[in-house]
RNA sequence: AGAGUUGGCUAGACAACCGCUGUUUUUCGAAAGAGAGAUAGAGGAAAGUCCGGGCUCCAUAGGGCAAAGUGCCAGGUAAUUCCUGGGAAGCGUGAGCUUACGGAAAGUGCAACAGAAAAUAAACCGCCUUAUUUAUAAGGUAAGGGUGAAAUGGUGCGGUAAGAGCGCACCGCGUGAUUGGCAACAGUUACGGCAUGGUAAACCCCGCUUGGAGCAAGGCCAAAUAGAGGUCCCCGUGAUUUUCGGAUCACAAAACGCUGCCCGCGUUAGGAUCUGGGUAGGUCGCUAGAACUGUGUGGUGACACACAGGUGAGAUGAAUGGUUGUCCACGACAGAACCCGGCUUAUCGGCUAACUCUUUUU
């Protein structure tokens, strides 16, 4: 129940494209997402993460494996595609830490679909 | 025992649960797909992209110039700026280590500060001679002083007014001969006579090497839209002409939209099908390789050859992870993206081989 297979990711450049054009930009600190409300029945996560920000690609892997393991564990999440954007400082917090930003990202998430795009 | 030099190996372990990517088996399903099981899944540097190749596409008679690279000698290799062995110079008590190590008597240039002078020589102090006005001038000198990273071979003896390769001996340097060596080079010897300061990762000269771009290379399949070409079908009416197939000219008509109809206005000048190019997308390239392990033979060695054995990442918004528990030496640097061979840089520790030096004991 707690899978992350491949229709729950953005795949290709067209749908990144379209979340960033057109969807909700909801921010905290060192952590930024653009939420869209689809069509589909599933919500489905892409992960950003630039050199700039962040430079070794060990880090980078860890940020992005993070990422989709607390997507895959937090099941409540309403058919929206997400694209999260990571910055710099990430790579110097622990898991549990980096854990709880994520959760409260995907809280922020949660409250922003129930105001807008439940009613419509 | 301590200190050190050079190489090699290793890169936390185990368990449970939840996930990801590839392959494969199986169940359900018309298919798309879904479920279940099995199995494999980052490194010694995967890094930097600094060299060299394979592979792919483009270019290409041959030669020269330019540009870039490279530079002791011999060998190894697919190839190299790599590796091995040797030589030379320097460092270290030593094991060993370091070296961009062709040419400065072809030319041009450069050298802060200090110093008299930084190079077709020159003369501050000093030393010596002569002259006289006795502290000056003229001349000789490169031994001594001081400066500097560097000062026109070094040491000794002779010689001299004082000095000086001016002469001699030894060392150094150059040239010739000769011995050893494939060679770089080394040894011996004869002669020369001190001429030729340094700097070539300054220009330069000499020898040698080099076509360009890169897997987002490139091959194949290929929707939609627009455009290109071919074939077939359709191609009104009237007039003229006619060899009765048709040709030419003129006029219109049709379809769609604006409005249900008419007028009017606007748009389209047709339809079907095929072909090639080609975008999104898919697929191949994509991992069996100048590979790895072991043994033997040849070689000082790099390496080569033979035999045997096993073969186990291949993603593409991009997998190899998360949580918990136990143990210990408490875990560093760090993540494949076409593939190999090197180099360089980063790195917590642990294990191991050979060798060197010092001390102690026997």
């Amino acid at each position: 129940m707690h899978s992350f297979p491949r229709k729950k990711r953005l795949l290709n450049k067209h749908d990144y494209e379209k979340v960033f054009s057109s969807g909700k930009k909801i921010a905290t600190f060192q952590l930024t997402a653009f939420v869209k409300k689809n069509s589909h029945e599933l919500p489905r996560l892409g992960v950003v993460v630039s050199k700039r920000q962040i430079p070794r690609a060990v880090d980078r892997n860890k940020i992005k494996r993070m990422l989709r393991e607390c997507f895959r564990k937090h099941d409540s999440m309403p058919n929206v595609d997400i694209v999260v954007l990571a910055y710099k400082g990430l790579e110097k917090l622990s898991n549990p830490i980096l854990r709880e930003k994520v959760i409260e990202l995907w809280k922020k998430i949660e409250e922003w679909y129930e105001k807008y795009c439940k009613s419509s």
